[in-house]
DNA sequence: CGATCCGTTGAATTACGTCAATAGACGTGG
DNA sequence: CCACGTCTATTGACGTAATTCAACGGATCG
């Protein structure tokens, strides 16, 4: 099931100014455009596997994918959530250490890896840009670190969706703080448990506690809405002002 | 109790060749000999505190340092381990959003942070190494959050002590793999437990366990010989050949 | 209309946390 | 030198949050 998408020109792209080519001038844009190719890939794909080798860098138009772990023994760990912009891929480094799976039908914005690499070297630009992102999501990595290993089943579900309501705002460009706010789950519980370390039954059993109290409303399963984001951020745990500063 | 260590060139410096500065040639390395300054720190310091901006960004030669966030209600969660070689700062941004804190006496190579920013812009061989090692860092922390969301307390506790005798190994360039290993612990239990999401009595009773089980001798409190290091790898519930690329 | 998938809910189990007591290491001062 | 306080680590007894096992309900699809 892949299909090829319309052909969309850098200058039109919906995350230009958010993905590694963001900070590329005109000339820059020139040759990425001669670069790149698109792909449309279904739920479920594999974008990358633990230990393969990845012909592709890519970069997240549409969709979402995780990247993750399974141990022998099937237990999985979700250690990130990919969202339109986020990059997939390492210069340097022609595998990856986890599997990336697609959540839901994912568009790519692709660059074969050598030639990425190429860029990257030759691309100041690209190469500072990279740098931010991988920054901004080592913090990220870090902050879901603490979630992981001191907070407990309902901080940890009420982290997530206020960690998903902002990325989600941040992407529109509206605001969360304050008042009402609305998540799209692209996740089913079984993803939602593998990103939170808990069992799809603790999930659920939080997800209801939630509703009861009146910190969540559930129109249907995928749909949340956020009467009160603040008084949900505080359900999280959150020790300061806004949380994380990504 | 800040004292000025001995200057040392950075021809002979012990981390030379894995620090931010292991790509640069003569001619960078002469200009970063001229904007570099060393200084020690006692145990229990802090290097950095969430929010707080740093004037100074750093490597540390010697010592042990944590990256940690404590929740208001006092739940601590380190985040990252320090060793030598290990970069502290980020360029772009003033502020840290984590504390670190020195676990032992720590001597530093430091600069002032507006002067590095500089040079990462200007010297590429520094942007690239501090690229390569940022998505390391990456790597690490997804790692762990696969530690900390779905390993047993036995478990967390044997992945610690596997990777730390790796990163010790591979910082004097001998092997773990087959036989005996040898860990110097510069983290009492309270330290192990914040960094694995444990409380110290759980993390007290999985040492005392695996000594139990002959997998791990305890000399002294801070000194861990391994008597068969794959074993103690299999109770950490690796699922390839070796662990963490990294 | 049965089969399958996904999510929810209940009951029983357990791994880890909490509370508490104790012991060893270390330093200080009489 | 020993008495004392402090700090860290260990161990035991008990409590609990989350997992496990199991049943069920509502979609969706052949």
């Amino acid at each position: 099931m892949v299909k090829l998408s319309p052909i969309v020109a850098c200058g039109t792209c919906p995350i230009r100014h958010n993905a590694v080519c963001a900070k590329c001038d005109a000339e820059e844009l020139v040759i990425l455009e001669q670069a790149k190719s698109y792909k449309t890939l279904p739920a479920g794909s594999r974008l990358a596997e633990a230990g393969e080798t990845l012909s592709y860098f890519s970069t997240i138009i549409e969709g979402c994918a995780t990247i993750s772990r399974t141990l022998e023994d099937g237990r999985r760990q979700t250690v990130g959530l990919l969202l339109p912009s986020d990059f997939i891929g390492r210069p340097g480094r022609a595998t990856s250490p986890f599997d990336v799976e697609a959540l839901t039908e994912v568009k790519l914005c692709r660059f074969e890896r050598t030639t990425f690499e190429q860029l990257v070297t030759d691309t100041p630009h690209i190469a500072t840009r990279l740098l931010t992102m991988t920054l901004d999501e080592l913090d990220a990595a870090r902050d879901w670190a603490v979630v992981l290993g001191r907070m407990t089943a309902r901080e940890k579900v009420a982290a997530f969706l206020v960690s998903l309501a902002r990325r989600q705002a941040g992407a529109r460009g509206t605001a969360t703080a304050g008042g009402r706010a609305v998540v799209h789950l692209p996740l089913s519980r079984e993803a939602m448990s593998d990103h939170l370390g808990l069992t799809i039954e603790t999930t659920s059993r939080q997800m209801t506690a939630l509703r009861k109290d009146g910190l969540i409303e559930t129109p249907t399963k995928r749909e949340i809405h956020i009467p009160d984001f603040d008084a949900l951020a505080f359900e999280a745990a959150e020790d300061d002002d806004g949380g994380p500063i990504v």
